[in-house]
DNA sequence: AAGTGGTCTAGACCACTAG
DNA sequence: TAGTGGTCTAGACCACTTG
């Protein structure tokens, strides 16, 4: 291979052409599913680089889960290729705004208040909660309500009064709550009488529900779920 | 560093504990969001390893978009963290049969036709298509409602008569079409007519659509439409 | 022009596990 | 226990882009 005293065309590393090979190899079926794929050392001598570049190769064909690596046993190409997608979540007002609409954004009421039992179990033992309420909307229409928990354990910040007004509880939280994993759960749900409400539709009408969980690293951050109108759609790459 | 020579209890690796001590001064406002963090060779002198070890430590941080790196311009912690959320797309039979239930399979019918104008423009010209109705089952119970368009100029085999009766097509394409990317849309909707019953349920109940489009390296392969029953929800981790 | 990340190498040791 | 992937190093050259 080229190594690092000359190069070719596309300045894109050697790796890569490894991989790429790789992938037509698995796509041509010259490797089928469940089969087990050269060692490192032998797909080096092949491609004439070192074995450190095509681990790199390897390394990414296995995040995208085309191939499964175990020590000793060898990479297998994956039986069931491509299952993963990868989601990128928008902030409300990003995805109202590259729609072309005007965001803005309807406080409905903030306060701290005991939570029922089904949002405490999830908030693992969180004592002093803020309960927020609001309506996002796109050119004066309602796009979205929004219902969410947060922990004022965590965030004791987020309890001063009014602060909820004019920035949405998740565009603050993202810009003052600590790096966090979480959860997230996508389904569909008739309108209840509130989001019905909120959002100027009919009772039953079919929402777009997404619950959202955020966690600090040692604790619940927030609750969130997110009731969308009719005629959202989120979309993914595969 | 521990380096090659002496290693410490978690078998994990130098680089990942770079990486997490990096999160940590990210999560902890230390380099705070949009800030430039210390070029490579710096950390790599106060972390006493190797360039190339905290090189794979950052990169992992690029690619969970925790940073932003680019040439001569440095790292820079990200405006917006952690946006993005990664989903296993689950065969509908592991998915129920991961509850507990049965799996059962209906072919509603299956038929060369052609695709109405919206379905053909996705298609991107292909001639000859395949269209497959079929309904999945958890026992017994109508769980997910599935409409199908195959391109038969991709893969021909499909065409043949009595494939889809026992196999569904999502199976026999994951075995027998070649690797493919694709989108995924979700999105919530009224139970059309058919939908409502192939599902068992009142018109304009609220279902969870998932339309799907795969595509081989050349042309499309398929695109489907699923329709859930209520009481679906799909899981992501953030 | 200079400094950053991106990649490659050759060699080494280690962790894991199938046979 | 032998062979695989996982990681690390020290050094090097290169590509890119900012100042």
């Amino acid at each position: 291979m080229t190594g690092a005293t000359a190069r070719r065309a596309p300045p894109r590393g050697d790796w890569r052409a490894v991989h790429d090979e790789a992938l037509r190899r698995i796509g041509a079926r010259e490797w089928p599913p469940g089969a087990l794929i050269p060692a490192e050392t032998e797909l080096a001598e092949e491609f004439g680089c070192a074995r450190a570049t095509v681990g790199r190769a390897l390394r990414e064909l296995a995040a995208s889960g085309l191939v499964e690596r175990r020590r000793r046993a060898g990479t297998r190409v994956a039986e069931q290729p491509s299952r993963h997608a990868r989601l990128t979540v928008p902030l409300i007002r990003e995805e109202i705004e590259t729609t072309g609409a005007t965001y803005s954004y309807a406080l409905i009421g903030a306060a701290e208040r005991k939570a029922p039992p089904a949002v405490a179990a999830r908030l693992e033992g969180a004592e002093r909660l803020l309960h927020v309420a609001a309506t996002h909307f796109a050119d004066a229409r309602p796009f979205v309500f929004e219902e969410r928990w947060i922990n004022l354990d965590v965030v004791p910040e987020a309890a001063r009064s009014g602060l909820f007004a004019e920035i949405s509880a998740n565009e603050w939280l993202v810009r003052n709550a600590p790096f966090a994993g979480g959860e997230m759960a996508l389904s569909a749900a008739p309108a209840e009488a509130a989001e019905a409400a909120a959002l100027g539709l009919a009772k039953g009408a079919p929402l777009f529900i997404v619950e959202r969980l955020t966690r600090s690293p040692d604790a619940v951050i927030t609750l969130a779920r997110l009731a969308y109108a009719p005629g959202r759609r989120m979309r993914l790459e595969l």
